[in-house]
DNA sequence: CCTTGATCCTGTAGTCACTACAGGTGGCAT
DNA sequence: ATGCCACCTGTAGTGACTACAGGATCAAGG
């Protein structure tokens, strides 16, 4: 059993984050000792790993808390699973598409920079539309 | 001259958010009506173009306050707006790497599913790290 | 003139996922 | 006892919006 200290270094997160976690239901509340300091065991960290896994992939807190629920569970939770990062991963794709698009216009802007206009070509851009 | 309703469709920019523009400071006040309505000429309404277009590019607030500062400008203004650009363009690469890692990872799990596994492997991913 | 519906106003709070801080307590070493 | 570090709760802040409450103004129609 280890004091929140020690959690955070095992399972890579916040201390303030764990607690934030736990206030908002993500993660149980962990045991207490007598003088009201929390406690986490080997599992309460393994779980606090699985959500900086989760989170660090990008799923938003509802699915997280999502997938954290299938993990108790059988062969029928995995389609579950499935579906919840598939859709995940559609919104990757389109977080990437959007970023993909601001780059090639801010490429495109910084292009005509280098070519020495009288006038500013990217402010040009910003202003024209 | 238009009321907010109409500078919000010529703008592309929400009501409220024109508000917002103006309570942070991005956007000058406009002029108000004898009755207190906000009243906003062409100029402004190109100037909340120009502020959509630098969100839309995904430029944060303090550039697009930089970049909306330099359109005043004179020839040696570009190289400012280049160099907020080049940064911008640098971190938009780096969200996309950071976006590319996790659909990498996601596509993986995913892959491991179709195989039928008697575990879910999605879990176990999540679970194992 | 009065009514009605639409538009506008200010101020406040909420969203998401944290993160920081204030003020206080407990535990351990000196 | 003292000092330092870790811990506690509660609150507020971050960035960029977005929504809502309660009230005022405006314009059109009866």
């Amino acid at each position: 059993m280890y004091p929140i200290g020690e959690a955070a270094v095992r399972s890579g997160v916040l201390i303030e984050t764990i607690r934030y976690y736990e206030r908002e239901g993500i993660v149980p509340k962990p045991d207490r000792t007598a003088s009201g300091r929390r406690t986490y065991s080997d599992v309460d960290i393994a779980r606090l790993r699985f959500v900086k896994r989760c989170r660090d992939l990008g799923f938003p807190t509802p699915d997280v808390r999502s997938l954290l629920g299938l993990t108790d569970g059988s062969q029928s939770t995995c389609s579950a699973a499935q579906q919840i990062a598939a859709r995940h991963l559609s919104d990757v794709r389109n977080k990437i598409a959007d970023l993909r698009g601001m780059e090639s216009s801010l490429e495109k802007m910084m292009e005509l920079c280098s070519q020495g206009d009288a006038v500013c070509p990217i402010l040009d851009q910003l202003l024209s539309e």
